[in-house]
DNA sequence: CACTTTAATAGACGATCAGTCTAATATGTA
DNA sequence: TACATATTAGACTGATCGTCTATTAAAGTG
């Protein structure tokens, strides 16, 4: 007898309609959402279910733990922020510091979007650190490194094109640039404007321009 | 009668043999360690009473609520922080840019005192600022405020001695130093180790001396 | 010395909410 | 019909939170 290949499934179908994949995907995107404006420890299970219509009962279905679930959490925004920064610092028809501009000018959007009460996820869990698992630590330095070569790469180019000193050190440039960019982030929150991401951008790019 | 002037107190004496301020004083230093690792919101009364032997039935004689408790603890760190400030800030003995080198060095000896586990309070409330009453989040912005200017000061002395171009706004400077500054105090707690820190005040330096 | 005032403590209260688990339910397959 | 599988219902334990009220222990007062 040949498997069926069919959509048909069996057990008991999911209230919400949706099959367990995109059951998943809607918690994770939930939890994104949670964790990124109240961190990890103070996103109860309860509020990140009921905003998808996910039942209670079910959480432990999808996911072994919280912690578990947690990781699949961070690295969701990872891959999404990862894919939003390549879109403009990969972007061609642009020059590299101009890419840089425009990747900030998409997250001000963003910052005003959400009245300032979001910002970066991994910033966020970043200050969480001393509550937060081991493997979610290990996962945010990993995040960090990763975002940090797609800048470093972005400035070399600028440096081959002659629009920043030879003399600097790309990588460790990058590593400056993010820690000035979550600062930014953390204090654009906290002024509820967005004085604090121009300020950090148009100084780095004034200080590094040749 | 002329009043007595002596330590005699009404009222049934603290356990600890405190008086009644240095039992607030002990509560909100034991308040800053706990809320510096912790955040406020994961911190819990408990602890932070059990850390300097004052009962729990006590707290609300000596504050009126945890609100109320956290605007001391913050007013306690600043004072601390900028006294630390002044220190390296306008010691004349130093050049400017030396001044920052040296007070930067005694954070990071903090840093490692704590193994990575404390940072700034600041810097971690500034993050849970979605979590924390209005008061808290303006007394925030009061105090980055304060220090940035302090900072400012300095650079401007640094710029009248011809250390680093004229053309620098200071305070824009001020405030880009700081927002780098939380952020390599935060990557400095999730990696465990120093290289941040160093990295941010390496590269901050070697882009704006002249 | 009785009585009041003040300072500090004891201990419990109600609420919330975490993470987890077991039993029940609803479907497909044999 | 019987079983396998997928999902749900909902309660459970245990912690912990911030807060409050009654009580205790001292000193002042007349």
């Amino acid at each position: 007898m040949i498997k069926n290949n069919s959509t048909a499934k069996r057990g008991r179908p999911a209230k919400s309609g949706r099959d367990s994949n995109q059951t998943k995907q809607a918690l994770v995107q939930s939890g994104v959402e949670y964790f990124t404006e109240f961190g990890f420890a103070s996103s109860g299970i309860d509020l990140i279910l009921k905003k998808v219509s996910v039942p209670k009962g079910s959480f432990y279905h999808y996911f072994a733990s919280k912690e578990v679930f947690g990781i699949a959490v961070i690295e969701e925004y990872s891959r999404y922020f990862a894919k939003k920064l390549d879109i403009h610092l990969l972007n061609e028809n642009n020059k590299p510091l101009i890419r840089i501009t425009n990747f900030a000018n998409e997250a001000k959007d963003g910052m005003a979007r959400y009245n300032f009460k979001r910002g970066c996820l991994i910033g966020n869990l970043e200050q969480e650190v001393t509550l937060l698992p081991e493997s979610h630590r290990l996962q945010l330095l990993t995040t960090l490194d990763d975002w940090q070569q797609k800048i470093a790469r972005c400035l070399e180019l600028a440096q081959h094109e002659n629009s920043i000193p030879a003399s600097l050190d790309c990588k460790a440039l990058a590593s400056f640039f993010w820690m000035g960019w979550e600062g930014a982030i953390a204090k654009s929150k906290l002024a509820k404007n967005l004085t604090p991401i121009d300020i950090f951008i148009d100084t780095f790019l004034q200080l590094i321009a040749k």
